[in-house]
DNA sequence: TCTTGACATGTCTGTATGGACAGGTTGAGG
DNA sequence: CCTCAACCTGTCCATACAGACATGTCAAGA
């Protein structure tokens, strides 16, 4: 029911509807965290106003319907996220081959890390000065803009990748070199 | 199909059985990385079987199988490892939390962070000797012991989710105390 | 006026998946 | 000899999900 809670989240930062919510999972949260396609999001939307968690408050040209947080809902998205699972529901494509790279010849495996931290390189030098231009223009005192945590956390994601790589490419010099 | 590529980066370890394979769901691999049951595992191996990209090297007692992966699925394996798609499937109950902190009340968000970044230390605390006892063991030349990297990665993923605890609280500090 | 792209909501089908259901074997220790 | 835990393989069902299919509106610019 992870859908759910994250659409809970969303929600939580202002009224929005199933297309807007669509056009969210596009972003960070559909690349780091959980996807969604609109398919799963309408159907969920119509189940979560079911169960009393969200309410249409407005509706608009085109058909929109804007979906907004009733109390119930709110109290299931925190009750949802201090509850944590011992194990929680993990599925990533990025990490399994992270897992996986010892199962490669050595030769191969060496490629593909230096692969990883090229494209990790990248993705920082992309996102970090976004997080900067957020930065330039915060104000002491402000509430900080929706997603700098999450941003903060994805750059600091790839930093981490990317050490991991040059890290495992030193430790796998040994092996390949001695071939 | 992730499981699959999962399932044959098992094997390019060396033979193993459903059940070894549903063991090892039950690690690292199925913490961080993919989540398998042995219901999906079963029929995955049946289908690979079929596919031809494993055979059946040899039946033990309790009518164990066991699974041996063939050219074919080595190359799959290969393909596949080198092959990134633009958006790789991700689904991640943990990272979906810290995306949405910022949907709860400061407080909470304060309180939700505090518990991340002592959950992170502990973990850290337990994994460290892990891979400094595998380092101690470790002589030149060998090949690393499988799941070196894996855990190395699981160990820096939560320094860095750490630090982004701690840098989260600190940036949130002036929201609250403002309150 | 026309066309195009963005807005907007939905359903359907095949596959993935988790959790329950189901059943049988073997070895070690009491 | 017995029992129990670990070993071992499977199926079934309800739900989750992705991607295709389907439909229609509105605003801006040519």
């Amino acid at each position: 029911m992870s859908l759910r809670h994250a659409l809970l989240g969303l929600l939580a930062q202002g009224p929005a509807s199933g297309y807007d919510l669509t056009r969210a999972f596009d972003g960070g949260i559909g690349r780091y965290a959980w996807q969604a396609g609109h398919s799963r999001i309408y159907p969920e939307l119509a189940k979560m106003t079911e169960a009393g968690q969200v309410v249409v408050d407005e509706t608009g040209p085109r058909g929109r319907k804007s979906y907004a947080l009733t109390e119930d809902g709110r109290a299931e998205l925190r009750r949802w996220m201090f509850h944590w699972p011992e194990q929680a529901t993990v599925r990533d494509e990025t990490v399994l081959r992270m897992f996986l790279v010892q199962s490669l010849e050595p030769d191969d495996a060496r490629t593909l890390l230096e692969g990883i931290a090229a494209h990790c390189a990248a993705e920082i030098e992309e996102l970090r000065p976004l997080m900067e231009a957020e930065d330039a223009e915060h104000r002491e005192g402000d509430p900080l803009p929706f997603g700098r945590l999450a941003g903060e956390y994805g750059l600091r994601q790839y930093e981490a990748v990317h050490g991991w790589a040059t890290w495992s490419l030193e430790r796998l010099v040994g092996v390949g070199a001695a071939r």
